[in-house]
DNA sequence: CATCTATTTGGCTATTTGGCAGAATAGAGG
DNA sequence: CCTCTATTCTGCCAAATAGCCAAATAGATG
């Protein structure tokens, strides 16, 4: 059973798993807000840029965020918009 | 910034990370159809029990089920019944 | 109380992750 | 072509995770 819970359930799990930080979290949300280069994500989070960087080549490989270059600066939007709705369930947490 | 990242984002990301892996989403599906004895997942899984079990407990930890006692086995339930929308949006992944 | 069954816990190992610092890269602009 | 700036990549280390097996526990039941 354990391949057929890979192929049905790990892509979906990625997701999760990508969004199972709370700097990458944060940052899910801020470009929910507005597309933002990683400079100032980087400002925003306060981790060494490489750190910063780093997270968001686990959220672009997890399709929830995607790149494009503006001048000589790296602009990252949120690809997947639909997590900030997600969130809002774990959010009420044991609540409901 | 990072303690108040922490702050507004830890729990939730804490739910993301315990939905993060294949087997454990497997299971949150599975307990959102019905209430099920671990040895019942451990079946269905094919992992070894103990190591079901502690999926288990990652997934009471972050406050997505809760057990209770019946006969000589304990029965688990999805208490955040909600991870079963939040699935739909990363389903569709890229598309949307 | 003794035992049986279902589950949890405690090692143990291999792998992955998060973070930083420093090197490498890619365009922009002189 | 040289340099500057923003970003990514590479090493490195400490800590966390996944998995198995074996031991411990908790009720159920004789």
């Amino acid at each position: 059973m354990k391949d057929n819970i890979l192929e049905v359930y790990g892509m979906e799990a990625a997701a999760f798993k990508a969004l199972g930080h709370p700097t990458r979290l944060f940052i899910a949300h801020q470009l929910g807000k507005r597309d933002t280069c990683v400079c100032e994500l980087t400002a925003m989070v306060g981790d060494d840029i490489s750190t910063v960087s780093k997270h968001l080549s686990v959220l672009r490989a997890a399709g929830i965020v995607d790149s494009v270059r503006k001048g000589n600066q790296i602009i990252y939007r949120l690809k997947l918009r639909c997590v900030l709705n997600m969130s809002v369930c774990a959010k009420f947490g044991k609540g409901k």
